[in-house]
DNA sequence: ACCTGAACACCGTTCAAGT
DNA sequence: ACCTGAACACCGTTCAAGT
């Protein structure tokens, strides 16, 4: 263990340091209330070495992502371990997506920004790229279930269609679906069926439409649904 | 014609005049660019006077996204009239969607901040207000396609779902599949078919999951998604 | 070689003065 | 009654000076 290691060792604790710093701020106070002399105070560093670590705020937005991707990620693998069908992995997964948003809502409105050109046009490449290489683990994850599914013989993938459609028509249900769901206004005027459940139908029909196997006519998801969902709750942080 | 609705006329349109010329510098030159100098500079107004017509800049966005709203439920009205069975409404405002959303990306990266909290409490209640009533029509449009769908015997929704179930799974499929499309990284490290169908195929297999006939294996949707695709997109300013 | 924080530039917001 | 724009406060970013 020679010094290059150990003066990367604590650079990379530090920048730890200071988005944990950020992240607390977030979700103290909002995400408009994060400032860099925030953040410097925070950690008893100047604002100067900040920007030794981070281009910019963006960066460090950005940044926040990185890290709720990982954990994310964490449970998604997690999730994969659950014994059950292939369909009832796939909604696992989309059981600990919605328990991570509905549990840290400001780092959910970071995601949503992180995916507009606004934001990713100040963040800095190496950000971006390791961004992308989380994005591929999940994607990875998604892409394993529906392998699995096509090898067991539960699906076969329509004419025309990749894998990868079938991953980001997911992804895109799920992501929408906690997006709108998380603005509460527009949910005031909808008349829906019991709420927490409607990721669950939604996922189901679309499934569904991909003739799936077990079907939902075939097989009690909603209990899967309750079952995941205890499940995964108790390995949710609780601050 | 007395002075009172005057003076409102003309504060009305210089309200229009405010949003126009923000509009045009987030489409020139983005929306980390638009400042309130600038709005102020280009319409010949002194900054204080934009204050009497918005409470801060969140609510200037909102004000766009309002009318970026108001300009996409008229799409979406016009791709009501298209001749044809229900399902190929819903295609006919989805592809309108796409169009609107790929025509101009800015204002849809507002849309998609405005979704968030961050923005929201800023803005002022009555800006959100209108916002809702907005979003309100757009539901009522969707909801109108459902319900012609039901009467006239080509979907019969599953037990314990409600029209705004398939309204919201609808709208965040759309919506989910748009902004994750918009993220060009993203899209790169995935291996997609044609990706311009991609939105007309996962609604397919929803719809077909919801057994809304025709099914897509009864009917030729593509043909439909083309045929409103160049229909539509003549109605989409050039500029 | 690394850290500091004063200084700078920019921008959202206000309000006393002007018409 | 309404508009103006100078002034203010705040905050992201830089860099010369210090250790």
């Amino acid at each position: 263990m020679n010094t290059q290691t150990r003066r990367q060792r604590e650079y990379e604790q530090r920048e730890k340091l200071f988005l944990d710093a950020a992240r607390n701020i977030i979700r103290t106070d909002g995400i408009s209330a994060l400032t860099m002399d925030k953040i410097a105070e925070h950690t008893e560093y100047a604002k100067g070495t900040v920007y030794k670590h981070f281009t910019c705020k963006e960066d460090i937005l950005c940044g926040l992502c990185l890290d709720s991707l990982g954990l994310m990620y964490d449970m998604f693998s997690h999730a994969l371990t659950w014994q059950g069908n292939s369909r009832e992995k796939i909604i696992c997964i989309g059981v600990g997506y919605q328990l991570y948003t509905q549990r840290f809502p400001e780092e959910f409105d970071l995601l949503i920004a992180a995916r507009t050109n606004n934001i990713r046009e100040k963040a800095s490449p190496e950000r971006l790229e390791r961004m992308d290489q989380v994005d591929t683990l999940v994607l990875n994850a998604i892409r394993a279930v529906i392998q699995l599914a096509i090898q067991s013989g539960d699906l076969t993938l329509p004419e025309h269609t990749q894998v990868d459609d079938l991953c980001l028509g997911l992804w895109a249900m799920s992501f929408g679906l906690l997006v709108l769901e998380g603005a509460r206004d527009l949910i005031n005027g909808l008349e829906l069926s019991a709420t927490n459940t409607l990721l669950l139908h939604q996922m189901s029909c679309l499934l569904d439409g991909y003739h799936w196997h077990p079907l939902s006519t075939e097989h009690d998801y909603l209990l899967t649904y309750q079952n995941t969902f205890r499940h995964l709750e108790a390995l949710i942080p609780k601050d």
